[in-house]
DNA sequence: CTCTAATCGAGACGGTACGTCGCGTCTTACG
DNA sequence: CGTAAGACGCGACGTACCGTCTCGATTAGAG
């Protein structure tokens, strides 16, 4: 921070650099709702952010790495939410509360998994439920087949969400998680005789 | 072409002109196993195919064109050669007779499943499934549900060769043949009281 | 010529030959009235001739060698008009008569010395002049005295037609006469004591 | 310019602009002197200057516009050292100034009226010409022959020092003021009887 | 409240790839 | 054989962003 030396130097709380991030991840949200993410320049996120084109660079190394943060932060805080529920109620309890939340935020989710944003959400997705998964692993099955069991659940509800979204005249949250628990207890049964 | 007359405008018989698409189509798949989409630039394409850049034009109106082209083509001939044994035999026959061809096949389709390819690819054998699909269509599901179950068991597939595919030491062709019918048999089951 | 051998290989008798070399002659000369030299690409000269672009290269080498030939061929034209008049009568009769000639042709002059052609123009009517002074030389000069008095005339003379040209209301050929003889004598006193 | 306020746009002071300005400028001097303009890519001239290709559009729309700029600067240079002279002392000694001038930057004039920068500087020379004369206008003769006048004048001016400037043993300087004199004073005459 | 250095805007720059255009050559098939 | 149609390799065009960099000007926060 200006003026002279800080205890963590990672952490900042200098106001214009927080201004400037929010503006940029902000900025970068609003553009790809309507764009592909290689269809957004860094120039164009900046001028949209109100901020010098140069200053991007400061905070993020390429709109990449502003993509990933992003979208981690997202799924981060919708598995904070539903993981819980699962444990302490049940699948059920944690399908409602996650369609809620998507429902909730709707316009969000319609861009993380539909719009330029998917490809980078489902590569994070998957990294974030390997983790989630490796703890509490069944070991009836080889890690091969372990892991095309994450692969092919999490793509399930990935894409059952994103069908979600994308329909003229979106299903209420209670009916879409009733199809999540369906689709989630036939994964369960795969690989087991 | 070359002269006066011809009897369809859009079959070229010009051998020069066969070359050279043929000449692009291996250039670029060759460069698809080891390079993202966006990271083969078209002249990059041109050089390695041994053409002017601008002959690339002549015939793609760019590399996305060529990519699905190229999808289009395989993805047709993989099912071309799935679909009849499903009808006559059986939907294990089938499996058997896709996972020996991508087998045999092994580079190509990890190229088109795991590399830069892969997501033309999604697209566009969800379009091709789509198109199958609406031919034996169930009607005891609505439409959009109907379109859901297409949407998951395609992409089930689809990831379960990639995992396959992106194995060190890949299962036998059998072995995922078998998986795959377990999984297109939870498919089946979907949405079915 | 086809079929057979011929007398002489460089005089063609071939219709189509012919045919081909004034349509690009006449197409080439069309579009110099309406644009510069190198504004005009050869396919449009062989597709204003109607005639493929690759037989305007079994004609000419380049547009600047059509172009030269048409410099020449109008300039001796003009040459051979007003030189013998000027031997056996007067510098005043043919300087009416080069003023006459230009007059009657004055869309063609106009294209020669003002339009895209100018320079070529410029070029091709010094070396035929310089041909012609070779002839008559005056011996007071040294050489290179000589040839500025050759270059200055012509352009003299040039330029004074081009301005006749380029005029909205042009004065009349007889009026441009007298000023053409003006020039003329003028610069005959040159380097004369 | 960079930081903020600037009190005239036009005028830049950031010393990277400048840089590039000249060394493009003089790349373009260089290489004139060996093609003609045509010849000259712009990729080429920033090469030589040692700057991208993109930078050359920050300063100049083409070549034809750094040619310009180039060729006014020069012949505004030269006007601006012999018309006080012309006006305060004599023609004579305007001549003397100018052919002094003229050999002394004998290399760049060489470019300038014998080598692809010509017929650019032919029109530049023309305009600039048009201006002064149109201060010190003889209203005997009409407006069309007034600009006669002054093309003849100033291309034969502008012919003698190319013809200069072409010769293997060029002629002393003051040899060629003499010329030059005796040719304005023959155009003076030009028009009156 | 005052300094001081972190942060910023502006934008020039060397690059790379873009997609278009015209060149001159070469190939093929007609008449 | 001369020609049309046109594919081709080549290379310049002018544009768009990239990521880096240098500037002053501004401003937040430590003392």
């Amino acid at each position: 921070m200006p003026g002279a030396a800080s205890a963590n130097p990672a952490i900042t709380t200098d106001a214009r650099k927080l201004r400037s991030r929010d503006a940029l991840y902000a900025a970068f949200l609003k553009l790809l709702e309507r764009k592909n993410l290689d269809q957004i320049s860094i120039r164009e996120i900046a001028a949209a952010a109100g901020v010098g084109h140069a200053t991007f660079y400061r905070h993020y190394p390429g709109k990449e790495a502003l993509l990933n943060d992003l979208a981690a932060d997202e799924i981060r805080r919708l598995v904070n939410l539903t993981l819980p529920v699962m444990k302490s109620e049940s699948t059920q309890a944690a399908c409602a509360a996650l369609c809620t939340h998507v429902f909730g935020n709707r316009k969000l989710w319609t861009t993380l998994l539909t719009g330029g944003a998917a490809s980078a959400v489902k590569v994070e997705l998957l990294a974030i439920s390997r983790n989630i998964a490796a703890g509490m692993d069944n070991h009836s099955l080889g890690p091969a087949m372990s892991e095309l069991k994450t692969i092919l659940s999490v793509n399930a509800i990935r894409e059952t969400l994103a069908w979600w979204l994308r329909q003229r005249k979106p299903l209420s949250p209670e009916r879409v998680a009733c199809i999540l628990e369906e689709i989630i207890a036939l994964h369960d049964t795969l690989g087991v005789e």
